[in-house]
DNA sequence: GACACGTGGCT
DNA sequence: TAGCCAAGTGT
């Protein structure tokens, strides 16, 4: 017997969801890709992403065989990029040997860890195993008050332990959607809806009055800024140009406007992309924009450059490449990037 | 354990 | 509004 299960799936079969895009047809491809898409990301926010997603790359073959770049323009705007860099590794890694269904072929897999390979098996394959997400996380450190922030190892372990001992064995798929239905529906981070809660009677936080205190924060840490200079030169013709970034750091792979350190100078960034520096004139310097991120801030600086005439440059081994609006898009042109090009627009440079 | 990794929602 | 957080994983 199993109380909290039993109430929980009892209220996911009146109030669940039922019909996210992928719990239609529950292949272990299309989960797999959903989960990946949802680690620390709202399911809102990831369902236009999961469509276009599977509209392009149907089957794990499809993704198998498809660029690296492609794969990055369909995750353009999503963020955490090695996310699809991983997806797309994997693809190719079990398009020979299969798709693993156990826990630990799974979690040897780039991109998938404890909480993301228990959600396959549970979900695509209807077996007894556990997930532990921030919405599992929050229910369980309100219901059993357990002290300490969520990414304390005493903390998780505890966590990990209750979720276990939750888990049935039966109607495990559903269970599991149903204790992150009621994280993302009612035991919300703000102004959870106690009063509609399945587990009102057994919560020891709503009966000891301190349902605000639980889980408890992450400890205040002061971020640093860093400080970059983003060159976005164009051609007469509306061409910006574009630089690939490495595969490490942030926007990893994707194309951006070159760029450096703010003590670069205009003449600089032109001598090293190949553009005679008698051919640009400054435009101007565009306004600042703070990205702010988990444990830093980047504060890019744009800078505007534009040239008389169209070079016939670049492409240096494919690291450049000219972006012309409506044709011959680059791929995984960052969401930043795109919104710094809109912006810059909206100044009437040039 | 600490930190890097993105963007958007919420208060 | 500025800060915190979200269907976590890799190094």
């Amino acid at each position: 017997m199993n109380g909290f299960a039993d109430t929980l799936l009892d209220w996911f079969d009146r109030h669940g969801r039922k019909d996210l895009p992928w719990q239609q047809d529950p292949t272990p491809y299309r989960v797999w890709v959903s989960e990946i898409m949802l680690q620390q990301t709202q399911v809102g926010t990831v369902i236009p992403y999961y469509q276009r997603f599977m509209d392009r790359f149907p089957t794990i073959d499809d993704l198998a065989e498809a660029e690296l770049d492609e794969v990055l323009h369909c995750w353009t705007g999503l963020g955490y990029y090695a996310r699809a860099r991983n997806l797309h590794k994997t693809a190719a890694l079990v398009a020979n040997s299969g798709f693993p269904t156990d826990q630990a072929g799974l979690e040897a897999l780039p991109g998938i860890g404890r909480s993301t390979a228990g959600a396959i098996r549970a979900l695509a394959h209807a077996q007894h195993a556990v997930i532990l997400d921030a919405n599992v996380k929050r229910v369980l450190a309100r219901f059993h008050a357990i002290v300490g922030h969520t990414a304390e190892a005493r903390t998780l372990e505890q966590l990990w332990a209750h979720a276990e001992r939750h888990t049935p064995a039966r109607r495990t798929a559903e269970y599991t959607q149903a204790i992150m239905d009621l994280g993302a529906m009612l035991c919300t981070r703000g102004a959870p809806k106690c009063t509609e809660c399945p587990l009102i009677d057994e919560c020891t936080a709503y009966q000891t009055h301190r349902v605000g205190e639980f889980p408890h924060p992450r400890p205040k840490r002061v971020k640093p800024v860093r400080q970059a200079r983003m060159y976005v030169i164009t051609t007469p013709d509306g061409a910006c140009l574009l630089e690939q970034r490495p595969n490490k750091g942030i926007w990893g792979g994707l194309w951006t406007p070159p760029e450096r350190s703010a003590a670069t100078t205009p003449d600089e960034i032109c001598s090293e992309v190949g553009i005679h520096c008698d051919s640009v004139t400054e435009s101007r310097i565009a306004p600042r924009f703070r990205h702010t991120f988990t444990h830093f801030h980047l504060d890019i600086e744009p800078y505007y450059l534009c040239l008389d005439a169209e070079p016939a440059l670049i492409a240096e081994g494919g690291r450049w490449q000219w972006y012309r609006p409506g044709q011959n898009r680059p791929v995984g042109l960052s969401a930043p990037a795109v919104k710094l090009l809109a912006t810059l627009d909206q100044f009437e440079l040039s």
